[in-house]
RNA sequence: GGGGAGAUUCCAGAGCGGCCAAAUGGGCCAGACUGUAAAUCUGGUGGUUCUCACCUUCGGCGGUUCGAAUCCGCCUCUCCCCA
């Protein structure tokens, strides 16, 4: 199904620097072809209508003409993470072969809260709240993309100056009933769980969004397909040629739910190096192969090798992989080398911050200490991992939550958990 | 407008006058084991200078009682059925 056609070259500067800073994951550097029909859509679960997008690219690719390839952000949340990654990779790809990436922050939607895969009423964010988690998401995004290439709308541009009027007319262009064709309304009203009418207006907006900057891709994850196709409808009864629709597919977090930063699951673009390298560490062996082909530019056949093998060493390279998009290679190198020696030798981490303290002359209770140090969040906490023997002073078992610690001579390592190092003195 | 059900600790969900800081599951934390921060198993999981005791918590505010998450009143929010 790969595209056949010549390659189109051009020589840009910041996309080549772009490019080669960050090669490992999408297309090695070697930019796709405007109508690369293969790289644009790996991974995609939902191609509407895909002999539509074939011709849509062709025209793109000999007429020179960008397509417009919206995504939007939802800034409720202030953080993305290597979930939002899979359709912002896509998206790098479209830029790179060309193609116009139009991000929309969703301010006016946020204080809507959408619907998609939620069984609960989301509260309505203020201004303020959204403001703030704006700037971070922008900052996130140009992690994946260059954003010196790419147009951003808030959508509260037109929402704002709509008038009451204005809205009915919007909503008028749908019905209730398709609105409850909606997977996850349908769940809501079985459940017997709160639908406010207000959330019925999300689908409306951010397809509103599609006609606002003419849209003629629009990708978002599996659970948009409903929200991406309103913005289809909107844009014929417009009179606009109706988007094509790309949906991916949703990464579960290191829990095995939805990845989500409330959950405490998630893998943030901001994340360390270290940090990536160790959560990914944590997942489970099953869904390696997920993510390899989701997350990594990885050949399929070196993959299916790799999960033949020993999983410890698949996850390993996983591992690096993503950290190494982010960081660059000798990061994502150096995030390994680390975790094995702390975790498969159990050698100390080289970089174990220390810190200096008042000391009472008679010493301070353990438990107290470790809160005091903020390594435990209140002292009952640190007592009960003292007990359960998760905590050594400089290399040795203590389980006495309140042995008293006096002023160490050199400074005192203190081993919390299976992560957390601490010298004191 | 009428009738019924409900709001519990991070989440889901028991409890229905004392034995409740509150079952169970999930999550999380720790330990064992290991190939890893996988899997599995074990323990822990409101706070307090802490095995006792005390303090705060079961939508909100009052009340009944020696004693309330549990009973009563009002309030706020949600769901269902009927109109």
């Amino acid at each position: 199904m790969a595209g056949v056609a010549r390659e189109t070259r051009r020589s840009g500067a910041p996309e080549a620097r772009l490019a080669a800073r960050r090669s490992p994951i999408c297309g090695a550097g070697k930019r796709p072809r405007m109508n690369d029909l293969e790289i644009l859509t790996r991974n995609a679960v939902d191609v509407i209508e895909s002999t539509d997008l074939k011709k849509r690219l062709d025209h793109a690719a000999s007429k020179g003409r960008k397509l417009r390839v919206k995504f939007g952000m939802d800034p409720s949340s202030p953080d993305l993470h290597v979930g939002h990654a899979v359709q912002l990779l896509r998206l790098r790809a479209m830029q790179l072969a060309g193609h116009q990436i139009v991000l929309i922050v969703g301010d006016a939607t946020a204080m809507v809260g959408d619907p998609s895969g939620r069984n609960k009423l989301r509260p309505q964010l203020t201004r303020e709240e959204v403001e703030k988690n704006l700037v971070t998401y922008q900052e996130q995004a140009a992690r994946v993309l260059d954003m010196s290439k790419t147009e951003v709308h808030r959508n509260s541009e037109w929402f704002d100056k709509m008038r009451f009027e204005d809205v009915l007319r919007l909503a008028g262009k749908a019905t209730v009933a398709r609105m409850l064709e909606r997977d996850t309304f349908e769940k809501r009203m079985e459940a017997g769980e709160a639908i406010g009418v207000h959330e019925f207006l999300y689908p409306l907006m951010q397809g509103w969004d599609s006609v606002m900057i003419r849209s003629d891709v629009e990708i978002g994850g599996t659970d948009q397909l409903f929200n991406l196709l309103v913005g289809r409808e909107l844009q014929e009864k417009e009179g606009q040629p109706p988007q094509i629709c790309l949906t991916f597919p949703l990464i579960n977090g290191l829990d095995g739910r939805k990845m989500s930063k409330s959950y405490g699951n998630s893998i943030g673009l901001t994340e360390s190096a270290g940090e990536m390298f160790g959560k990914v560490m944590s997942l489970g062996d099953d869904v390696m192969g997920a993510w390899f082909r989701l997350l990594t530019d990885v050949p399929e056949s070196e993959v299916t090798a790799l999960l033949a093998g020993h999983p410890r060493t698949a996850k390993a390279r996983l591992g690096e992989e993503i950290a190494s998009f982010f960081h660059g290679r000798d990061a994502g190198r150096a995030a390994s080398e680390a975790f094995d020696r702390q975790f498969r030798d159990r050698e100390l981490p080289s970089d174990i911050p220390e810190v200096t303290r008042e000391w009472p002359a008679d010493g301070v209770p353990l438990a107290v200490l470790l809160r005091e140090l903020g390594l435990a969040p209140s002292s009952s906490e640190a007592r009960r991992t003292v007990e359960q023997g998760g905590v050594k002073l400089d290399g040795e078992v203590q389980r006495d939550p309140k042995f008293v610690v006096q002023r160490p001579a050199a400074p005192l390592l203190i081993q919390f958990g299976k992560r957390k190092y601490l010298r004191v003195r």
